[in-house]
This record gives structure tokens, C-alpha cells and sequence, in this order.
DNA sequence: ACCTGAACACCGTTCAAGT
DNA sequence: ACCTGAACACCGTTCAAGT
């Protein structure tokens, strides 16, 4: 006996909030955290909303819409400063905002670069930040130069090469493997021991690492706008 | 009627190169240029090389060994250059090797930022990179930071925020696409317009952009090491 | 002892039968 | 007209039956 719209059913059943693409997408967003993207599958979403699986079609296109819209919805996440004095210290902390945001939802980044196609709150990030270099005189070549050297760090992340950002290893085990690492490569393992607390360099802080390089960017930058 | 190894039949059979974990690594790669890594799967690789898909899992252990072991064969092509005065044009000259030889294997990027440890040809590789910048006098405190201003440019490519490196949009779609965004969003879309040709930029090269940013990001070494 | 075919446990998605 | 269950066409991998 079904009823009118409007007119939740008064019986054992709980009431069901009807869904919606946002309803979708936060889920999805929320499930991710959770398990990861691995577990971000049609069936299981729709399991965690109890729903049936092509009742996800409804609002969703298909599986990609489906990452772009989550994804969408993390880098909306992304509050954009504006109080800082300067195009510098103004990009800095904007980048460091959207590492913050990333590391919130630590699947984004490796959704992001599967991507081919900017989404809606991405060309929103990227239109404040194109404006606040355009507005400190970057000229439209510059502003395109910076973006390339910039890449990820944009998005608050750097691609690094082999390695597992959301499970850094343990800091022995790493030991135990710059030292196997040393005896077949002597330079890369005189490096990872150091690198792994044992030679002094004190580990390797990734938020650390990232500063620093971000830091060596924004020096070249300004030394470019200056001989623009 | 079976024969001893090593007296291929005479009959109508072609003679069969016997599978080896080689051979199963070769094929993949030559499948993965031909047809991208999305083609590269366990049944398609097994029909390709005319043998059953099981017969892969005694020479592979899984599908990552399968990646992995594909990757490895690629990075290995990378010809070190020794012969240049100074660690900075070895360093560059080093790098650009690299992107050429992803340039050759277009799907091997997209496999490497899946990668979370270091396979041998990788270890081999980053072992003359250090070697180099310590023989030049880098600290070990510098050198590791270096690797991390590098990230993925080491290996000659650059995480560039949503683009699809294999297939460059044709630039009349582009410049339709970039007057579109500039409604919505005036600034990227200004900027969009300009890369897209119409504004005098001239396109935009990737190749001329990433030896951009690389002297950039050499600069910025040269100034650490000299206040290190 | 070794190889291999069938089968399992998943995917994303189509499609037509059902209400 | 709308929803949805069964089914399709794929995966990677296990496992036991076969030679």
C-alpha cells in the first residue's frame, strides 16, 4: 500500500531519507575513508546505503561520475585563504590547506591522478589561484609556468616514487631493510640507513620534506617573476 | 608421443619458444605499447603468447609480480650518461634519458605511481643518481632532500593535475573548451585561451614546460648546495 | 610430478521482465 | 512509467582432477 510523497510510513520500518546524488557521493566519500577506494565498489556502496545496486545508476552515470563527484566534493573541502599579505605566503598556506584537506581522505590523491578532466570545485581551486597570481602581476606566460612546476604540489602533494603514503613503514623493519638495501647498493643504502634514524639525519618527515621543497619552488618563482 | 627437450617436432607445430619469466615480462610490455596497460590482463597476455592463463602463474607470481617485473624492464632501458663535466648537465641529461624512455612506453607512468616499493632496475637506477650527487659533494641531508624537490621528475615525468598525457586534445576542441570555461570561470579561462594558441602563447609544449621547470628546480639545488 | 581446465568469487553494467 | 532482479561479460586466482 504505497502512500502519497511526503507521508513517511508510520510502521516498523525506519524512515528512509530518500536518495539523492549528494546522498550517493557523501557516502561514498565516507565509505572511502573508511576502507579505502578498493572497497568503493557499485555493490558495496549501495550495500552501505541499502539500496539496490542499479538504484545507484539513477543518479550516478557510471563508476567513473561516480569519483569524479567524491572527488568533487574533497577538494570543495578546500577552504581558500585570503588574509595573508602577499601572493606568497597567500600560495603557501592555500597549498598547505589542500594538503591538510587531502590527508583527511587519504585515497583522494591516488583517484586525482587517474583523473582526466578537471571537475567543477577543481576549476574553482584553480580559477582563486590563477587570479591571486594574475592580481600579484604574474603575466598569463608566468602564471602558465607555474603551473607546470608546480604539478600535484598544487593539490598540497608531491608524486614521490615508491612509497605508501597512507602505511609508512616501521621504523625498524626499515632499518633492517637499509641495511639489506646496503649490500647490494652501497650509495642508495648509506642513504636509507640515514634516512631511517640510524645515521642521525633524524627519519624522514614527510609534512617536513614537502615544506622544504615547497619552499625551493616558491624561491624559483619569485626569481622568474623578477626576470619576467 | 612427447619428445626429449630440446628435439622440437618436426610436424606442423611452429617451433614453441619454451615460456620463461622473461619472455612473459617482454610480451607484457610489448603488449602494454601496443594496446595500454588496461589490455594487459592475465587471460589476454596467456592468449598472446599462445600458452593457457595458468601456465603464467609458474613464472609470475601474481599480477603485481606481473607489473612489477613489466616496469622494471622499462626503467632497466634507461642509459645512464656518464660523460658529461659537472653533476648539473649529468643530472639533467640523466633525467631527460628517462623521459624519453617512458616517452616509449606511455603506460608505464601510470604503473609506477601505483608502485609502493622499488623494483631492482629502480634501486640500480637511483644508486648512480646518488652516487652522482655525493661524488659532487651533496650531503647526505642534501641529497634526500633533492629526492624529494624531484619526486617523480627524477624518472622524467611530472604529476601534472588532471590531463591525459596519451592522448593530447585536439586544439580546436581545446580553444572551444577554453572560451566555454572562461563564462564560468574568467580566470583560468583566460589563461585556458592563451594555452590553447588564440592568445599568442603558442600551445602548450609539455616537453619545452617540463625542461622549464627541471632548471628551475636545478637552480634551486645549485643555491641549496651552496648554502648547505 | 606436473600441467591445466573448470570453477570460484568478485567486478561494472545491460536489459528485459515485473509491478 | 518506473523500478529492479537476473543475467552478461568480464576480472584475478584457487583447486582438484586429469595425464
Amino acid at each position: 500500500m504505497p502512500r502519497a510523497t511526503g507521508t513517511p510510513s508510520p510502521r516498523t520500518t525506519p524512515d528512509r531519507i530518500p536518495l539523492s546524488r549528494e546522498r550517493v557521493l557523501r557516502t561514498a566519500v565516507v565509505l572511502a575513508d573508511r576502507a579505502g577506494v578498493g572497497a568503493l565498489g557499485m555493490r558495496s556502496l549501495a550495500r552501505e546505503l541499502a539500496v539496490d545496486t542499479m538504484s545507484l545508476y539513477h543518479h550516478v552515470r557510471d563508476k567513473e561520475d561516480l569519483l569524479d563527484g567524491a572527488l568533487d566534493l574533497v577538494i570543495d573541502e578546500i577552504v581558500l585563504v585570503g588574509d595573508r599579505p602577499g601572493w606568497r605566503p597567500t600560495l603557501r598556506a592555500t597549498i598547505l590547506e589542500a594538503r591538510a584537506t587531502l590527508k583527511r581522505h587519504p585515497w583522494a590523491k591516488g583517484v586525482i591522478v587517474t583523473r582526466t578532466s578537471g571537475t567543477p570545485a577543481f576549476l574553482r581551486y584553480m580559477d582563486s589561484i590563477v587570479g591571486l597570481l594574475r592580481d600579484a602581476g604574474f603575466s598569463l606566460d608566468l602564471v602558465h609556468h607555474t603551473i607546470h612546476v608546480m604539478g600535484s604540489r598544487l593539490l598540497g602533494f608531491s608524486q614521490d616514487l615508491f612509497d605508501d603514503p597512507d602505511h609508512p613503514p616501521d621504523p625498524r623493519v626499515a632499518a633492517i631493510g637499509a641495511r639489506q638495501l646496503a649490500m647490494t647498493w652501497p650509495r642508495v643504502g648509506e642513504l636509507a640507513i640515514a634516512v631511517s634514524h640510524e645515521g642521525g639525519l633524524g627519519g624522514c618527515d614527510v609534512d617536513v620534506e614537502f615544506e622544504i621543497a615547497l619552499d625551493v619552488i616558491l624561491d624559483g618563482l619569485e626569481r622568474m617573476r623578477a626576470a619576467d
